[in-house]
DNA sequence: AAAGACATGTAAGCCGTTACATGATTAA
DNA sequence: TTAATCATGTAACGGCTTACATGTCTTT
């Protein structure tokens, strides 16, 4: 699955611009998925340049044109082939888990200051994809709402182990 | 954080073989981190020349030479300027999750067989970390610890809403 | 007879990150 | 005046995956 895959299967609500597809990626991807500028746009001139998409130029005044990309039926077609190819196996890759497991080496202070810094985040997240869930459920597919309650649930297990986590090195400590 | 930090990490316990450090990566790590030959012999190679780690080869009998990796104080050093480097986000891609989202394109049997698939390996993924607690618990670190929870209650948190997103669907099905 | 453990490496290519480059509008 | 939103792109580099290349010993 690339970046190529995900703006196939987004196109086929409706026509979007690189700048919006950035945008959609940080709200309703942010849990499974990312990609930024450096991969949208060169990845779009790919797309079209292959007949997948097409583009319409929309002028506007002070701003720079924007580019509304379309699919085309060769699009949906490589879109269908995605979802008929073999699932991949999810990546995790996790600095913090890495420092952790290590932590001995860099002292409890350190880690402390990494399992904060964690929680911090993930509580952050958890609050954005809880203001999802009350803006959006409702018009959400059932498909859509395990998405969502899988990042829910995660966050909250992931805060959950972080915190009793720092209870006991707090117990331990002289 | 790269290959290259997580196997100087490694070092500080004993000497490893290239072999070794790959079969550590699937078991201890799985969960969090990992890489394959074709980045971690390269990698030795170029830690080697930096002058982080000395090899030492052992001949063996109708088997190739090992190549046993030590750290070095320059080694040390630099794992020590990883650990005071900034925190890195945490990176999790799932194809799985995307599908899902997309799920009204490929059609509920599809829905079904992703989740089916996805749920024997969360399964098969949390009987490998209960069986290394079982093994293990007693001689890990706080820190290490925490890891390894974390890895199983986030497989649990993952079947869990697995099974119950399976009989919404089920439940809504004509 | 086949599969898995032991053991090391190279080469090509893909994909993505990061930094660079530019600039107006609007709200705090 | 600072930050955020809107808006598009390029270029260099880094890092990992995958396939290729080889071979023995042990267990099932």
């Amino acid at each position: 699955m690339t970046a190529m895959d995900v703006i196939l299967g987004l196109l086929h609500k409706r026509p979007f611009t690189g700048y919006e597809i950035r945008h959609t990626f940080q709200t309703l991807f942010a849990f499974f998925f990312d990609a930024g500028y450096g991969t949208i746009y060169p990845t779009l001139s790919k797309m079209e340049k292959l007949g997948y998409i097409s583009k319409k130029a929309v002028p506007q005044e002070n701003r720079p044109q924007k580019n509304v990309y379309s699919l085309t039926d060769k699009g949906r077609e490589q879109f269908e082939s995605y979802l008929e190819s073999p699932l991949e196996k999810e990546t995790y890759k996790s600095d913090f888990l890495v420092r952790l497991y290590f932590g001995e080496l860099a002292g409890a202070a350190s880690v402390r200051t990494w399992i904060g810094s964690q929680l911090g985040d993930a509580r952050s997240r958890l609050e954005k994809l809880t203001a999802m869930k009350a803006r959006s459920w409702e018009r959400m597919s059932a498909a859509q709402q395990i998405c969502l309650s899988m990042g829910i649930e995660q966050l909250c297990t992931s805060i959950r182990v972080l915190e009793e986590g720092l209870t006991k090195l707090e117990g331990s400590r002289a």
